[in-house]
DNA sequence: TCTGGGTTGTAAACACCGTTTACCCGGTCG
DNA sequence: CGACCGGGTAAACGGTGTTTACAACCCAGA
């Protein structure tokens, strides 16, 4: 029952191989020095051959994307399953933490797959992207928060946003639900509040903003210990999210 | 009175235009159509006299993104000096979303110089950058507040902060008066709290945050209306801001 | 006014790049 | 066996950054 043939075989080890390659010069020496002829030589191959495998350099980065997005995703759930469950939200807090540590050590392909405009831009045609399926880590996580079961918990909040901002909550609810179908959690519209989306919404905003600053080391002064700055924004996170998450707007208004 | 000659205004001139011809192609083309070979087409030169200019293509992209922080900071400070002051925080929303917007419009330029490892990294002894320049629109604008001259109305609250964090921002404090010092703006360290200084940290990383994602499309869903969450985190710093933007982990301790 | 030197440009060349074309060779299958 | 085709090569094309040698020009000083 070789239901791969020989062929078959080989050539997608070998396809594996220009991708590690590629990955590898990617990491040492920067985006630039991904070249075909550079991949080539390290496989001990002429750089047209690789023709037979990729349409071109373009595609082949993008490849190289979603294999970076991949692996990153398995870090990351794995990190999430074996996290201490002592701290308050510890699977989240995990994620975050690999997140950022992960970026850190690896720039290059933080900014490949980050902070780059093409790299999001594949066939628009052909489903999910690896991308996507990396955005969803963090909704597959926080689905497994205690609060995510009770519904009765959390009621009917629709309310407390403003019109156009609640039309917009709702789609990405919509969009949500079936994200975390298609991942196998099934979950209906009635059990996600609208706060809670928009919490997801800042949780990663926030946590990618600082990861992108201290990526780039793009922060008005020179920080010294970046960590400090990462747990306190993760702490504020917690409280925001332990709080209720409300809308700006309501929380703006409860303060005066 | 001729302080520079005939040589060396010619010589700024084409230096200027160079820098703009470079300019224009990585807005119409993005940063790998930046080429000295196309730059030199456009000016009817050749490659090589280019090289009477810039030392290397990398110290002419160093140079593009101190220009365009230049730019970026010129815009940002007259759209600051002319906002409606009728709004609270006019002037720290105006830098804002004159930011957001610019990103927006444009996104290589963005990337070039917010987005990407080596543009920050110049000779490391040859004083401010521009880039550092930049950065510190933020830290004028928000200079200008009412609450930063009003010292007795924020005492020292260096006790809010738990030890170690506390001396990150003294540090802060300290780079961010000196700062401030350089723009012509005298503050001492007194004046400014430990929660401002803070704040002013949060407040750049939402911003870059959420518009790097914007730019990027590195939203977890598809976004319609971005300028709607856009001023929801606005709104929610304004509120944040107003009610003193302590440290999380005290602020999380208020809820219990 | 002539002459020299520094400034500014060019042409040619080198090594490298992505990509295409033609060709070749060996495993696979009718 | 013989044809086919997948996977590799060599050669070539146009493009890139960069260096080198050389020419032209401006401008100061004798």
């Amino acid at each position: 029952m070789s239901g791969v043939t020989r062929r078959e075989r080989v050539r997608s080890a070998t396809e594996r191989e220009i991708l590690t390659q590629a990955r590898g010069l990617l990491v040492r020496e920067g985006r630039e020095a991904v070249t075909l002829r550079a991949i080539a030589r390290n496989l001990g191959m002429t750089a047209p051959a690789l023709y037979r495998y990729f349409p071109s350099r373009e595609e082949l980065l993008h490849r190289l994307v979603e294999e970076i997005c991949s692996d990153l995703a398995e870090l990351i759930t794995t990190r999430a399953r074996t996290a201490d469950t002592g701290e308050e939200m510890g699977a989240v807090l995990t994620v975050c933490r690999t997140f950022r540590t992960w970026a850190l050590a690896h720039p290059t392909e933080f900014e490949l797959v980050f902070a780059s405009q093409q790299a999001g831009t594949g066939t628009p045609t052909d489903g999910p992207t690896a991308h996507d399926q990396f955005g969803s880590i963090f909704l597959r996580v926080i689905a497994g928060l205690p609060d995510f079961e009770d519904e009765e918990l959390a009621p009917s909040d629709d309310d407390a946003f403003p019109e156009p901002m609640r039309d917009e909550l709702v789609a990405y609810r919509r969009e949500m639900v079936t994200s975390l179908g298609e991942l196998g959690v099934e979950t209906t519209e009635e059990q996600l509040t609208l706060s809670a989306v928009y919490l997801i919404l800042r949780w990663w905003g926030r946590l990618y903003g600082h990861v992108a600053l201290e990526v780039f080391h793009r922060f008005p002064f020179t920080v010294s210990n970046a960590e400090l700055l990462f747990e306190s924004l993760l702490a504020e996170l917690v409280a925001e999210a332990s709080s209720g998450g409300g809308c700006p707007t309501r929380a703006g208004r409860s303060l005066d």
